[in-house]
DNA sequence: AGGTTAGTAATTTTT
DNA sequence: TTACTAACCT
């Protein structure tokens, strides 16, 4: 019976077993949160406290959700279905298809992406007349997006509260956003949440079953909450309070996607009586990465306060190191020699990572991997779904399924390019509005009607017919067929195959993994779901690679060794931020810096260029506020020295701005150097024919050892090694 | 309708 | 520097 309690020390325990009543879990990092909350999860089944349907369990991320299934049912010894178990957006998507005809919804309605959100906008906008180079659409999306974040609809917005954007407009534009969205049947992601918890809070009777269904609430990751979810949990629990809320107040590092802080740190007055447990025990860190990172965030206040200590024995290790280097080519350099070093000392490489500010710098260690041959991956970026052609496939796929999905068929109505410009998309909208029906229904209308002619009349009506041709394969053969035929027959596999740029080749393969992915599903209805509520992207997980990635991009997850480049004042901490929210926004980038530093099990090295490129003019910077602030026993200098006294005497003043090039010579270590390989078997010739992962298709031109020269069709000449190419 | 060019702006982004 | 957009040309 208490098997599953086994293991845990007295505070973890204390977490699982206080299972009535409000409860906060602080958990620093590494302290075994998530081991916690599936932990207490399974206890409270266990003990026969609830059904697995009586427990709402909510994370923030598919992946978070994945894993707390996953354990909870390693615990019970059966897989765990039947559960609330999700994201704060699936279980509201999951909710309110239950109860969409209350908000002016039905039951089927379509969740928009970012991209359809914007361009829905876009069109509200420019139907009020507004100019949208003035005013930005993305602009307002944000004014909008905050506004659902605390959970005000348009009429609950106050006067006050809109002057920012278009001279008071955006509350107007915010109705008329969300008037199109109801015309559309759709709901974008705060809709998900805002509409939930309007109903809980408009209707008695609903708020009574889900009451009734949810005799426990479990909470990850409390501290990224925004308002609109702090009041949806709160509705939720408020008549048996058996609320766990799990997090770190440290850790809060969305407060410009509308997380507040506040709400961990006020969990005492919104729930009465409240127990908090500290979780301090760090099973992952050495004594100095520990200390360095609280040491650090020692600087920020109105913390909620909590120290991490070693829970291991062992937990002696190599000091925090910090490098001062010339500029960002040497300290990718230095980067990339030190991982080549520690591989060749036999670590993996998989348990490397760099971690930067902001996703631009990851280039520069790309190309410096590149070079050494080292593979990685680069975690974040574009999801997959998130791909042109994958949106397009998609795009299809939901004309295909719901043929009044106006902002689908707009997205695709000429891709490929059919000849249907701007001119025959308005004939289209405008018979729309004046109808009130789809665009399909308009096309269809129109053509008949003989009020489309020429080229675009054709091209119109052969993808009407197309779309019902597609209806009938669905209908017979399935899903899976129908999409494979669409692309061939709608012309867009053959607009890939034209298309001679680097990428090409890439998004027809992409689409061929888009087929497989909708095997994986029963119904086309299920599989869209899945995209709008699931994006996510393990393309590349496999194998011993290096990871790059944002600090926000690492939350949650940990390596023996860690990088973190680009220490420098403006970079990290962020300009724009501490411009944008002053102290406020400082001490959000040193919770930032304080999740990186505690990813690192073994080994951190922070460095700091003297000068960085900054999109094409050089400019000398200073060494980030945080290096100071690290606590001086726990960190080695490592060459700076020599380094800093380098800098002082070649140091470019700020107001000349650039320096020679030849005043730019790295020190390169020379153990850093490539190490000799075999050659490869199937060595390619001077003449062959290659294709390059990152620079596309060309021609090798000389080969020397290894390394090959070759000209590119797109990307120009590069020497690269021959084990990154193929031939073709 | 579609391709070309000039001008502008450049974090972080769990869903 | 690059990437994207809006105006401009064919």
């Amino acid at each position: 019976m208490t098997d599953h309690l086994s293991g845990l020390n007295p505070e973890q325990r204390e977490a699982v077993e206080a299972v009535d009543g409000p409860l906060l879990v602080l958990a620093g990092a590494g302290t075994g949160k998530t081991r916690v909350l599936t932990t207490r999860f399974a206890h409270i089944l266990l003990t026969g406290r609830a059904f697995p349907g009586q427990v709402l369990a909510v994370t923030f991320t598919n992946k978070a959700a994945r894993e707390m299934r996953l354990r909870v049912g390693a615990m019970l010894g059966r897989p765990a279905e039947g559960l609330w178990l999700g994201t704060f957006h699936a279980l509201c998507a999951r909710m309110l298809r239950r109860h969409a005809e209350l908000v002016g919804l039905t039951a089927s309605f379509n969740i928009l992406d970012a991209d359809d959100q914007l361009r829905l906008l876009k069109q509200v906008m420019e139907a009020d007349g507004l100019d949208t180079k003035r005013w930005a659409p993305p602009a307002l999306m944000a004014v909008i997006q905050r506004w659902k974040d605390r959970g005000l609809p348009p009429d609950r917005i106050t006067a006050a509260e809109n002057t920012d954007f278009a001279a008071g407009r955006a509350r107007a534009l915010y109705a008329a956003y969300q008037a199109r969205l109801r015309t559309l049947n759709a709901a974008d992601f705060g809709d998900l949440l805002l509409h939930m918890t309007e109903i809980l809070r408009g209707h008695a009777d609903v708020l009574a079953l889900y009451h009734r269904t949810f005799r426990y609430i479990l909470v990850d990751e409390y501290q990224d909450t925004n308002l609109v979810q702090y009041l949806w949990l709160r509705l939720l629990a408020q008549s048996h309070r058996n609320i766990c809320c799990v997090g770190d107040d440290d850790q809060s590092i969305y407060s410009w996607r509308g997380a507040e802080v506040e709400n961990i740190l006020r969990f005492e007055k919104d729930f009465p009586g409240a127990r908090i447990v500290r979780l301090e025990r760090n099973y992952r860190s050495t004594a100095p990465i520990l200390a360095a990172a609280s040491g650090l965030i020692a600087h920020n206040e109105g913390r909620l306060g909590k120290t991490l200590f070693p829970g291991r024995d062992d937990a002696t290790g190599e000091k925090v190191s910090v490098t001062g280097v010339w500029d960002s080519d040497e300290e990718a350099r230095a980067v990339g020699g030190h991982i080549e070093q520690l591989h060749r000392d036999g670590e993996k490489l998989a348990e490397m990572a760099v971690l930067v500010r902001a996703g631009f710098q990851t280039r520069a260690f790309e190309e410096r991997l590149i070079t050494l041959g080292l593979p990685y991956r680069v975690v974040g970026g574009l999801r997959f779904y998130e791909r042109a052609e994958i949106r397009d496939a998609i795009a299809y796929m939901r004309v295909l399924h719901q043929p009044a999905d106006d902002l689908a068929f707009e997205r695709i109505v000429n891709v490929p390019r059919r000849g249907v410009g701007e001119q025959a998309l308005r004939a289209l909208h405008t018979t729309a509005r004046e109808r009130q029906i789809p665009l399909t229904a308009a096309a269809a209308e129109l053509i008949e009607q003989g009020g489309l002619r020429g080229k675009p009349r054709a091209a119109i009506g052969d993808l009407l017919a197309g779309f019902a041709r597609w209806r009938e394969t669905l209908a017979s053969e399935g899903h899976v067929v129908v999409l494979a035929t669409l692309l061939d027959e709608s012309g867009y596999t053959e607009m890939l195959k034209q298309d001679k740029s680097i990428e090409a080749p890439g998004r027809l393969e992409n689409l061929k993994e888009l087929v497989r992915a909708l095997a994986d599903f029963e119904t086309l209805a299920g599989f869209l779901d899945h995209v709008s509520l699931v994006m996510e992207n393990d393309e590349n997980a496999e194998g011993d690679r290096v990871s790059l990635m944002t600090l926000h991009a690492a939350k949650g997850l940990e390596f023996d060794t860690v990088f973190l480049p680009g220490w420098e004042e403006g970079l990290f901490p962020n300009q724009r931020t501490m411009d944008e929210s002053g102290a406020k926004g400082l001490e959000e980038e040193r919770r930032l810096a304080y999740v990186g530093i505690t990813r690192a099990r073994r080994r951190v090295f922070i460095s700091h260029a003297a000068n960085r490129r900054i999109y094409a003019n050089w400019q000398s910077s200073i060494p980030s506020r945080f290096i100071e602030e690290l606590p001086d026993e726990q960190v080695a200098h490592a060459g700076s020295v020599a380094l800093r006294r380098d800098r002082m005497l070649a140091a470019p003043s700020v107001f000349t701005g650039g320096f020679p090039l030849a005043a730019r010579r790295p020190r390169t270590v020379e153990a850093w150097e490539q190490p000799a390989r075999p050659p490869r078997e199937d060595a390619i010739a001077v003449g062959a024919r290659v294709f390059h992962q990152k620079f596309g298709y060309g021609i090798v031109t000389a080969a020397e050892d290894d390394k090959l020269d070759i000209a590119f069709d797109k990307a120009g000449d590069k020497r690269v090694l021959d084990r990154f190419v193929e031939k073709v």
